[in-house]
Parts: C-alpha cells; structure tokens; sequence
DNA sequence: CAGTGGTCTAGACCACACT
DNA sequence: GTGTGGTCTAGACCACTGA
C-alpha cells in the first residue's frame, strides 16, 4: 500500500486530527507521535513496564499502536531525551532507573573543584512523622495538616560532610519509611524510594540561594557559624509532573562547587 | 531510483563510511546527518549565515550537500537543540541570535522569589585593560600575561541592585570595547558582543558557590559587608568550543534565586 | 497562491549484542 | 544467525506564513 489518505483512517485508535479546525484559542493540535508517547508515558506511570526492564521492541508497539515503526521512533526519541527511556543498540529499549548505577546520584550538581572522583557516602541522621505546614503543602500539592514524613541526612565525600539534607515527602506514599531502611544501604535516596516505594523520580526543580550557617548546620558540615553556604531547595517530581518531594539542601562550598551547563 | 546500495555511492561528498572496520580504539563512527552537521556549524562559525538571518531550506541544503532532505532535517533537528538555529514553521530557519528580545538574557537563571517580571537594566561600572594572570588565561586558553579586557557592571531589577559582574574578555576580539558602547545601550551585554565584534555565544558553564560579601561587593550591593552571596563563575563558549569569556558575578539572593531545572 | 517547515509512512541497509 | 536499535532515502500530505 503506497502512502495515501486511507493510511490515515485505517489506524486502529483513530488519533483525534485537527480537522475540526479553530476549536478554541489553545486547539492543542497534538501530533500522532505524540499522542503516541502520551500512551507511553501513562503504560509508565501505571507500572505497566518496570524501572530497568525492556519496553517492548519498536515494531511491536508499532503494530499496538497501529501506526508506522518510525512514528513510535519519533515517541520513544523524546521519552529517551527527557530521560524516561535508554536506548540501547542491539538490546532494546530501557525504562530508566535509579538502580542503574550510572544515574545513581543523577541530579546532584556539586562538584569538587579538583575534579577528583569521590566516594559520596548518605548518612542518615533521623527520620520522623510530621504535618505540612502551608508552604510544604503548596509545594507538595497536598493539604496543610496532612501527614509528611521529615528526613534529615548528611551526604559526605570521601569523610568530609559536604551536604546537609532536609526531605519531606507526603506520607501517603512514603509513610511507611523508617531509618533502618536507610541506614545499611548503599545505594542512593531515589534508589531506595523506587526499589520500596515504586516511584521514579523524573524530574527536579532547584532553587538556589546564598545563605550564612545556622547552629546545626555549623555544627554537622563541621565550618563556623556564620560561614555562607549554598542552600538548595529541590522539588522533585514523578510521572504526570506530581511533586513527591521537596528538599532543603545546605551545601559547604569550600572545596566544591554546584555546576551548570546553559545551553 | 528506489532506494539501493547505489544510491549510497552516489553522493557527491561520498562522506566517510565505517567500511574500513576498526580502524582504532576509537573509529569515531560519524553517521551522515552528523557530518551535515558539522559542515554547517562550520558555516555557521565562518560567518556565511549571520545571526538573526535565515538559512537556505531544507531542500535547498539536501541538494548541497548531496543527500536527502530527511538527513538535512536530522541536522537541523540537533541544531534546533542546541540552541544553535531556530525554526519557524511556515517561514524557514533562522541563526539563533542575542538580538532577539526572546534571548536577551537566555542565560541569566535569576528569577524574582515572587515571580512577578522585573525590568533588567545593566549599568557598566568600568573598563579596563589588564594582563591574564595564571587562572585567567587557562579558562580563556591564551598565554599568560596575555592581554584582556576587565569590564565590571551591575545589573539592576526595577532598580535593586542585585548582581555584581566581573567580566574578562580576551582582548584580540574584544580590545576596542569602551564603556561608551555600553553605556547608553538597553540591549543585553550578548547582543551588543555579536553586534560590534561579531562573537555569538552558544553555550555556557557555571560554577557555583556561596561567599561573603566584600568591601566592595557590600557597597555596590547595598548589603551589610559578610553578607552570603551566590558567587557565579561563568566561561562563555562560541563555535568551536572556543571559550571567550570569564565571569564572575556576585548575586544578592535576599528577594531572588536561581532557578536550575534538572532533566 | 507558492514556499517553508512538520508529520507520517514504507522500505532498505548498517551497527551492535547475544546465542 | 537473529533480533534489536540506528541511519538514510523517497514521497505524500498537513500546517503555517506571507505575498
């Protein structure tokens, strides 16, 4: 069968076209490709595919979807530049996971400043129920007075406490966190929350400002009170853009530093 | 034709295939389309298409370059991605450039804490010649002693002042900037540099840290001296990966933050 | 209207990984 | 060898822009 306008109404799902023209100001004319990662992208969110197990091969989701291989390549090229998917060469095509080793601390920016690779080692100091308050709420989407769980954790480099963390997360998912659950692990926070929890951290917000060390600070990171640290507040998200964490991060910036690329 | 083990060879650039299997540790396989790439970066960086202006279409540079216009397309996709071209569908592509108002300060990451938009105005305190010390003259990759341009700015929002620059330029491109061409401009410090010496920054590195506020700082900044500042140390790179800028900028985070997605 | 980029398809072949 | 993703082509049609 030559491309002809039949190919079009012979898909399966019968994608919505714009062809009902200037629906509204925003008609959201969205292309099939992206319908298709759409799909995709719920499969993911509804744990239809495992974090690190092979999404089936491109021709086969062509023939589910009902539409050509290289419409699903279109789909897949975007979840894989958004970092929801690896590709592979020769093996297929892979849910990300925080268990891969290579993504095992993905959104921490600091850097020492000799470019030394370190050893970074999570330490977890304490673990306890709370309620948010207004601004937890907001950030978390949740309701003020709904129950959180506060964890606080030092983040050494090879020894040296570099990183003190504050982390709230809703307890409707995480309520069942404890210490111990932490503490004998070497692996990463997210690692951990995807393995026991079942839920992938996508995406991350950060916010950066420059403040002086308070009490506990000074004290834990080991540098007079007063000294300026950089302070990180993270909003981390999972599949559908729901915030699940938010984080307060004081980072001593002696011998490291937080870095960036604009592109 | 249909598409036959001819039709690869008769492409007018006939491009390096991998035929001559391992050839080194690192053979540095170059698919087509990244080939096409790297001719019109080169184009790009030799000034044959100047920023702001469009580019030949897509069936125009297939013809070029000898191959399909889905290979032209692929290139230009990446291009698109880095920020180096922009699209306008209907219209045609364009070399992205610092003139238009959409980038006038494209990598600027500090954002109001009340996310109210806030007039940027950029006052150039000074400009100077100087010799590149040690430091200097690694991260601009020229000898040291070299010679350079030091210019210091402020840059105000709704007139706080908020940032304190440092700015180092290598001065065999920039040895003719004066505080007057900077002075009565209202255009970001990016589109006059490709203006008046024709130097298109592409892409940036920042690197992070929290310090006290000096003497110095202090007075320009309107801060008690000791105050924690974010301390922003930018290298600003051109085509080629060539680096033509060192910046040091020092931001008041009392009422502003900055803003860093993590993918 | 013509010209541009944007989408979709179908098919061929290449590179890579496993068995 | 078989199956996977990766590249390349050719052609059709859609959506947007501006004359």
């Amino acid at each position: 069968m030559k491309s002809s306008p039949m190919s079009r109404s012979t898909l399966k799902k019968t994608p919505l076209r714009p062809s009902s023209r200037q629906a509204l100001v925003a008609p959201a004319f969205s292309p099939l490709y992206r319908q298709i990662k759409e799909l995709m992208v719920r499969a993911l969110g509804a744990g239809e595919w495992a974090p690190g197990a092979a999404i089936p091969s491109e021709s086969e989701l062509a023939v589910r979807f009902g539409v050509s291989q290289g419409t699903v390549r279109k789909a897949i090229d975007e979840m894989a530049a958004e970092n929801l998917l690896v590709r592979r060469q020769g093996k297929g095509t892979f849910v990300a996971s925080h268990n891969d080793p290579r993504s095992f601390y993905r959104f921490l920016r600091l850097t020492p400043d000799d470019g030394k690779v370190r050893q970074a080692r999570s330490e977890p100091l304490g673990c306890r129920a709370d309620e948010a308050d207004e601004a937890v709420a907001r950030v978390l989407q949740i309701q003020a007075g709904d129950a959180v769980v506060v964890l606080e954790r030092l983040l050494r480099f090879s020894g040296d406490p570099v990183v003190l963390d504050e982390i709230i997360l809703p307890a409707d998912i995480f309520g069942t966190l404890t210490l111990d659950m932490l503490k004998h692990s070497d692996r990463s926070l997210y690692s951990v929350f995807e393995s026991q929890f079942g839920v992938r951290m996508i995406r991350a917000e950060e916010r950066l400002r420059a403040v002086a060390a308070d009490a506990r600070a000074s004290s834990l990171l080991e540098v007079p009170e007063g000294t300026p640290l950089l302070l990180v507040e993270r909003v981390t998200y999972t599949y559908g853009d729901r915030p699940v964490e938010w984080r307060r991060g004081r980072y001593a910036t002696a011998q490291y530093h937080y870095f960036n690329e604009l592109g």
